[in-house]
DNA sequence: AATGAATGAGGATTCATTCAT
DNA sequence: AATGAATGAATCCTCATTCAT
């Protein structure tokens, strides 16, 4: 008699697996990642591992679907706000709350240098999508309420606040001195100006 | 009699090693970047490779030392200045600068993900530490003639400069939408606002 | 389910593979004897080896420290003999008998030159001194009982026990025409005259 | 105008080379003696070391060559001795005399683990057989003027002479108490009782 | 499902040897 | 003659992945 296969605890231990990827990701790299680590880190043993994930580029995958995910509801919470710059700004303070998990920062650092494989490329570029195309629709809006600067176009003002972040992330990632609570107001500050783009510098 | 050892055929010879790993590094990562690669890219054989650097990771210490030492000459050509401001400004629009080299930026990316071999991550941190440093005593000095802001120290705002400058070379290496010249104008804009700090979170 | 772990199989593999490897060495050397010709001398897959040894260097210290083993255990063996001088025979008696397996004796030969590796260095050692400590122990006894020549001291007498065993391993594998079987008798009379120490030098 | 080549100084050189092959050979073994270390003991270059010998093996024969022709010079200055017993006896102190040269000892170490070139092995035992030829020749002797034992032939005494020494040989460069000088009075007194034949053993 | 033993392709590195100067 | 830069075959070892139990 086959046991049933029961898709609840199927996909905990997938998430335990995931979870456990990301942390050997974050604090290893991808190369450095070995399955061994990441099974060691997740308490299973090779076997399981490749039972879930066909390959470690997989597991890679998969997790960065669920940022993409985490993203696309993000966005779909914000459906008919009234203030795009808000939104805007609120997914800023989104993108550092993220932070808080301290492995966060170190994947993403960890994540640029595997544009080796194809599949990965994609995901990662799916991601990125995720957050322009959601940044877009409002930027797009707050041109049109005139809440924002209109001296560039929407698609380099979406570019420019996945740089800030982007930077943002990386910096805390890098420099322990660097503390992501206290530097916020900074970033905070820093989008509002760009978003204003009061000009100083003729 | 032996041959008279050639200094300069070495020196030019351990450049162009140099640079074809900063082409492979660039655009296949570190660890995608195999001996192999980097000998076809350089057209040498392996045992030539290891003739001039005893490892792959010396040859990412050499490239990372380079660096180093080219940031060295900026803030040593910068001696004397009257406006500690512009040298700052001038320090952003020099890294840009850098970013013509389409694999700088590329580079950068790659070697985030390498903090596993100790000596790499010493030679990463001096790097690092020529900027800041660099940075860090014109800051002061502007902080002194009330060109900048002075709501945060000195720390911090090159903290911040760095933010900005490795966000936007991320940025280039990441988007090929993204043009480095173009972008630079933005970037100018965004670090003087920056530096005035605008009353921020109205 | 996990599938219960079989350690009888794990060391019974482990043991193939030590079988192997003294195989290889005895017939090629410590250097000749290339992880791929004991790969294929046990008939594993290269990865299969580095799951049961983690260096290659690791297989010959397993050796070695078998043959510690066994010597320990010989000397266990002769707890509460009432005859120390023939516990000194049996010695030598016993390591002949070792010869018996064709390639102790070129192993021992493979062995000497390979003092680069620390850890190798120590377990050579250890072998050397689980024999030397054994016989030493019964040196000192036949001395006390006055069954032995007492014009050398115990560890002198313990170096030449071991020199003539040596000699004669390495005799065994240095030349064909030499018969093991043949020859332990005139050994045996050598280390008897030698035990009794006759007048030298008429 | 081509030099004149200058045969005293090439073989100078040649020399030169072998001492510091020997000196390598000795302290490292042969594999781990590495035309890099034998140049550098030599003060050469590698371009140099391969002007004098096509190939390392063929330093490590012209080694074994000299070591050859040391022993047939030996054996040629005996002709004519009216003691072919003392002749025997000579050359164990011979043999033992060459030790003094520290290096000696870890030589014949090193040598033993080389069996896998063919030309080395061919070397190796023209030079096992001057000894044993020249040795045979008076034991043959010694037979026929009843000064030894007769139970044993001929080529078995010259086995266990050959014995003794390598035995000895390997114990000077194993142990480092083990002080050729002291010890060598007990080697004489045992090749001597061996050469007797007293049994006491039956 | 879960495991870990087994695998072998691939990677960094070593080293004897060649050769232009 | 003398040199050392250049070479690539060969070596040890890693690691993602497969598979029998």
């Amino acid at each position: 008699m086959p046991r049933p296969v029961d898709p609840d605890r199927y996909q905990a231990r997938r998430l335990h697996i995931i979870d456990a990827g990301l942390t050997a990701f974050a604090s290893h790299g991808y190369a450095g990642a070995t399955t061994a680590v990441i099974c060691r880190t997740a308490g299973i043993g090779s076997g399981t591992f490749f039972h879930y994930f066909p390959t470690k580029a997989d597991l890679l995958i998969a997790i960065l679907e669920l940022g993409r995910q985490e993203t696309l509801d993000f966005f779909a919470a914000q459906q008919g706000s009234s203030s795009p710059r808000q939104v805007l700004l609120d997914y800023v303070e989104h993108a550092v709350a993220n932070l808080e998990d301290e492995r966060a920062a170190g994947f993403i650092r960890a994540v640029g240098s595997v544009i080796t494989d194809d599949r990965v490329a994609d995901a990662l570029e799916a991601d990125e999508r995720a957050v322009r195309d959601g940044l877009e629709e409002w930027v797009v809006q707050a041109h049109a309420v005139g809440e924002i600067r209109t001296d560039l176009p929407a698609g380099r003002i979406v570019d420019w606040l996945v740089l800030l972040i982007d930077g943002f992330s990386s910096q805390v990632a890098a420099r322990t001195g660097f503390d992501a609570a206290t530097e916020a107001t900074v970033l905070y500050g820093l989008v509002d100006q760009f978003l204003t783009g009061t000009d100083q510098h003729r």
